[in-house]
DNA sequence: TGTACATCAGTGAACGCGCGTTCACTGATGTAC
DNA sequence: TGTACATCAGTGAACGCGCGTTCACTGATGTAC
């Protein structure tokens, strides 16, 4: 535990980031300022400058990091899943849980002109790596039969579409309005339209419950 | 038409909402600011305040009319598609389309920290109305045996949640980027993911291209 | 173990800027008689 | 048809603010000998 008042932080770019998703999460994209960053984590404005080229590359790099994650939670319940088909339920429902439990990361990195992607390639490689992780798994799918083979790159797509959506419109609170006025919660709501779909590919058509 | 050097605009509240449309388009989201508007409407900048309490409510009335807009597509597909499951299928292109097609209005009204829905209920009530088309189609789908009778709400957010992905993905230039890889178009990876699904509840389990 | 020195990572004052909003004002428009 | 007057919808100057970024500086740290 180092003393608070040391005049070299050791490592103030951990606590930068920190420190901006905080204020995602309390105050929204918005209002997240260079200078914001720096006060809440107890440095002068220029501090940051030692640490990030500007606003833009800050931005960038949560972005990245948010990338990192998701891609790590995709590839760890894959890994958990006993079959293809399973990792394809857990894949959607991780990805909305994602989502939920790092609002403030999924919001930056679904928000182009924030991190300028053309200025940070690493951020647009982190969410390829992330989406090609999807991709192998519904060519296991295809491979294990539970997708039909033709047009795999299209079901990948939809897969992701799927999750993407019930994502989005659970960040912005459109699953938790829905779920109280039917008695249940967003999570739940998930897990049942991604059952749904399942069925659907499996041929039985209904939610089975 | 009027001659360009009048005292009074005539109609500088629609002029506002045009000139904001513009500017998203044009230099995104986080570069609209009043002051900017008003200058592109070439007018001062105190003049919008005769036309909007303030900057969110610009931006709430933007929202609102995106959902009326959004709406009334979605009653037009409806009304021509010949039946319920061709009505589904042709509302969730028909999203996308509006996503791509209005990208400004689309970004401001999935957007709640910019228009200040708490405020402003109109704009939610604008949202809420044209999910109900979505809501009533389904349960005509239901009525008319393409969809299963259980769970018909889930379904609705459901269809919902695989539209609202195609089109954030879509408008984040994510679905361009995959078309352009395969030699094909965004709309037709649009086209193909809804008739997948479509496909997949008639219960022929692939796309059958 | 001690000293000299280079480098690193902070400070804090300063810059110019565009912003949202207010306000006293004024020109244009519409209405009553 | 003309005049008086109220109301509407602009102007433009001004306010205070927080912003991104720069810069000369300095305290802390690490390394060579």
């Amino acid at each position: 535990m180092p003393p608070k008042d040391r005049y070299h932080h050791g490592d103030l770019r951990e606590e930068l980031l920190r420190a901006s998703l905080q204020l995602i999460e309390s105050e929204g994209l918005a209002a997240v300022s260079l200078r914001k960053v720096a006060r809440e984590a107890g440095v002068s404005p220029g501090a940051p400058y030692h640490h990030f080229a500007d606003r833009a590359a800050l931005m960038s790099a949560l972005a990245a990091r948010g990338f990192e994650l998701l891609g790590a939670a995709m590839t760890s319940v894959r890994e958990t899943a006993p079959d293809p088909r399973a990792a394809l339920i857990a894949m959607a429902i991780g990805y909305v849980d994602f989502a939920r439990d790092h609002a403030a990361y999924f919001r930056i990195m679904f928000r182009p002109e924030l991190s300028q992607p053309e200025k940070h390639p690493d951020t647009e490689a982190a969410g390829d790596a992330a989406f090609a992780v999807l991709e192998s798994t519904v060519a296991e799918a295809v491979a294990s039969g539970f997708l039909p083979a033709a047009d795999a790159e299209t079901m990948a797509l939809a897969w992701w579409s799927l999750a993407h959506g019930m994502a989005a419109l659970t960040v912005d609170g459109k699953f938790a309005l829905r779920a109280t006025q039917s008695g249940t919660t967003p999570q739940e709501l998930t897990a049942r339209i991604t059952r749904i779909f399942a069925d659907l590919i499996d041929g039985r058509g209904s939610s089975g419950h």
